[in-house]
RNA sequence: CGCGGGGUGGAGCAGCUCGGUAGCUCGUCGGGCUCAUAACCCGAAGGUCGCAGGUUCAAAUCCUGCCCCCGCAACCA
């Protein structure tokens, strides 16, 4: 097949500071389902994906793990790397941002944009807070002081390496405007260009001083190289591009990349500043980049401490890796987050890909090993109910291209799913239960069971981007192989005799209930009692998850918190604050001791006030949103959203509790 | 007045850029069929498109105000 050039596609790198969650993985099952595509219509496709592996919060992560960072992200990268193979992603290279070739790349784009005068160095003045080690802007501030501990910050200067972004803002203005398809959907776009562009860019602080876990400055090695310059970089250094020499043939060959498919939320880094660092490289710019919306776990974003986690090897579990590859694909929506809840996609595979799909192939299979024993045969007996089945499989082709073309990956299933469904209604419309009682009818029922073979090869070549396992399996049950691109848009391509389908053909995806699935997870889980529904049988899961990985601490641990029983005697709203009380307790002590709680969406002042509760009263004091807290109430997650103050009514103020 | 996204039949989504019979999947109900994974096919019920105004011959779609939800940020000690 004639390639039709170059297509070089990249996915968001991911994280390391741990195991990344099904969200997470629709980024890269998105981005190879485009690769393979592409791959099939007969571009010649370069496609990676990798990890971003530096900055405080893994070198803080590893400091925790009593863990070198280097050993920490060598951990969690290859977990990466499990979850992603997991899913069956074609990428031709997975990039780590601590790969050698990539630090040293990078410490050498870093000098160039030097040299030339796009980095320069200065300084950063602004107010700074000793204690927490960190700069604030004056929006920040809450009554002239830090906002995290209430301290009065003061003037300080550090220096820092910027980047001149206003010297390149009207290149990239003009560039998105004559580009509509640059930024992928368009509502980002118009975020970007209202919001950051047409206001102005202010110049990008690119180093820090206060990481260590990071690439150096080779010329200035206290200064760290920051987060997006390392980072969004890995798009280029991984082809093999060498600022000031010749780059790799892998490079010339693919850059610039057709898309960079990322997150939603980081838009803005891959649109506004990655294209300026490429301009003052002096190279073209990516074709498109989308960012696409999120997985949402029934309705609220993922996240470890909301214990509403989904991960893609328990998910593949239970449904395998193409029916999750599927959910995916058809349930991630283009414009709006999606949702993914353990009920729907058990739903969504059992309508979809057990009743159409796996059901369409598993009764053609059975009729063709039942009437002619297993032997395909076009016998030319048309009919008039053949055209309209063949219209439609013949016009798919092109539906699914001019879908995909707009990334619409939903949207494409559906046309092929509207094909799968035709056959069924063929069967109905043919009857070929009721042929096959006519002798007379025979080479009727042949063509009858030609068409439909030939009509699911077409279906099935086409699925392969987006569940590729199933594509092959489907093909070898039918005894063919996938038709090329060229042949795709017509019918008859089945050979008009001599193939034998399978004489076993096996399921494809099994119907599940919900009941079984539990019991399955329960097993994985085993200890967790049997719950009522998926949802909570995922949050037992993950709770029993929870405990199992919670260090044990010795009782003198417990002993060095103390607890007392405290009197509420008044409770007020923190000003500028939506979540904070600020109670004033009588701990027995006399003297009067305040703590600012967050329970305020759950208790309104005049609720509390009188109760008795526990406090931690050797907690190190910390000032939130002006009022300084000395101490903690206890309270608990009694649900989705929901806390309970733990009373101590009628034990008397300054009890100890232990 | 922090920034942003959203509210469409029971559930999940599309449609909104460029106004003109509200579409898809699941579920429900009724019918058909028996090759097949209690699967498949046909039909039906079900929506004042968050609320209130405005523009218009015409508004889910454009404008204004309000209500509610969700992210981020901040304030969960």
């Amino acid at each position: 097949m004639e390639s039709k050039g170059a297509y070089y596609i990249t996915t968001a790198i991911a994280y390391t500071s741990g195991k990344p969650h099904i969200g997470n993985i629709a980024d890269p099952v998105l981005a190879d389902c485009i690769a393979r595509f592409k791959r099939m219509q007969g571009y010649d496709v370069y496609f990676q994906t990798g990890t971003d592996e530096h900055g405080k919060k893994n070198e803080q992560k590893a400091k925790a793990a009593g863990l070198s960072p280097k050993e920490f992200v060598d951990g969690t990268s290859s977990l990466v790397r499990q979850q992603f193979d997991l899913m069956d992603l074609s990428y031709d290279h997975f990039i780590r941002t601590t790969d050698e070739y990539h630090v040293k790349e990078v410490q050498r784009i870093f000098k160039k944009f030097y040299d030339q005068g796009d980095i320069y160095k200065s300084s950063y003045e602004g107010l700074y807070c000793d204690e927490c080690e960190s700069f604030l802007t004056e929006s920040q501030l809450i009554d002239g002081k830090c906002p995290d501990c209430g301290r009065e910050p003061r003037k300080e200067r550090e220096e820092a390496y910027f980047f001149k972004m206003s010297s390149y803002t009207q290149r990239l203005i003009d560039h998105i405007n004559s580009h509509p398809d640059f930024i992928q959907p368009v509502s980002r776009r118009n975020e970007m260009m209202n919001n950051f562009l047409l206001p102005g860019l202010q110049d990008l602080c690119v180093t820090r001083t206060s990481i260590k876990w990071g690439i150096p400055v080779d010329f200035d090695p206290q200064h760290v190289i920051y987060v997006w310059l390392d980072a969004l970089t890995n798009y280029i250094t991984g082809i093999g591009y060498h600022c000031d020499g010749e780059s790799d043939e892998l490079f010339k060959k693919y850059w610039p990349a057709g898309i960079h498919v990322i997150g939603k939320d980081i838009t803005r880094f891959h649109t506004i500043y990655w294209p300026i660092f490429l301009m003052a490289l002096g190279l073209p710019l990516p074709k498109q980049v989308f960012g696409h919306p999120w997985v949402l776990m029934d309705g609220s974003k993922m996240s470890k401490s909301a214990g509403n986690v989904m991960y893609a090897d328990d998910l593949v579990d239970v449904f395998d890796t193409d029916a999750v590859r599927y959910y995916l694909l058809r349930e991630l929506p283009f414009e709006n987050d999606g949702n993914i809840t353990w009920d729907l996609i058990n739903d969504r595979t059992n309508s979809d890909l057990a009743n159409v799909l796996g059901n369409l192939v598993n009764r053609t299979v059975s009729m063709i090993n039942k009437y002619f024993d297993g032997k395909v045969e076009d016998c030319g007996i048309a009919a008039p109910e053949d055209g309209d089945l063949h219209a439609c499989v013949a016009s798919c082709r092109d539906k699914v291209a001019a879908k995909m073309d707009q990334l619409r990956t939903a949207d494409a299933l559906s046309e092929i799913f509207t094909l799968l469904k035709r056959c069924n209604k063929y069967i109905d419309e043919t009857t070929p239960w009721i042929l096959a009682k006519d002798p007379t009818q025979c080479a009727r029922l042949s063509t009858v069971l030609y068409n439909l073979v030939d009509s699911i090869t077409t279906g099935a070549t086409l699925l392969f981007p987006f569940m590729p396992e199933t594509s092959v399996s489907i093909l070898r049950q039918l005894g063919t192989v996938p038709l090329p691109w060229e042949l795709l848009d017509r019918t008859n391509n089945y050979p008009a005799s001599g193939n034998k389908v399978t004489d076993s053909p096996s399921i494809l995806f099994e119907r599940q209930e919900m009941e079984d699935i539990m019991k399955r997870m329960e097993e994985k889980y085993a200890g967790s009692s049997p719950a009522p529904n998926g949802d909570d049988m995922q949050k037992k899961a993950e709770l029993h998850k929870e405990l199992q990985g919670i260090a044990k601490i010795a009782i003198t641990d417990f002993a060095a918190v103390d607890l007392r029983v405290a009197k509420i005697i008044d409770c007020q709203p923190v000003k500028r604050a939506k979540k904070l009380l600020k109670l004033s307790l009588d701990d027995g002590t006399g003297v009067v001791r305040t703590v600012a709680s967050g329970i305020a969406p759950w208790y309104k002042p005049e609720e509390l006030t009188g109760h008795n509760v526990i406090v931690v009263s050797n907690l190190q004091p910390a000032t939130l949103c002006g009022v300084e807290s000395q101490g903690m109430i206890l309270a608990a997650d009694a649900g989705e959203n929901d806390v309970k103050v733990i009373f101590a009514d009628g034990i008397p103020a300054g009890s100890k509790v232990r």
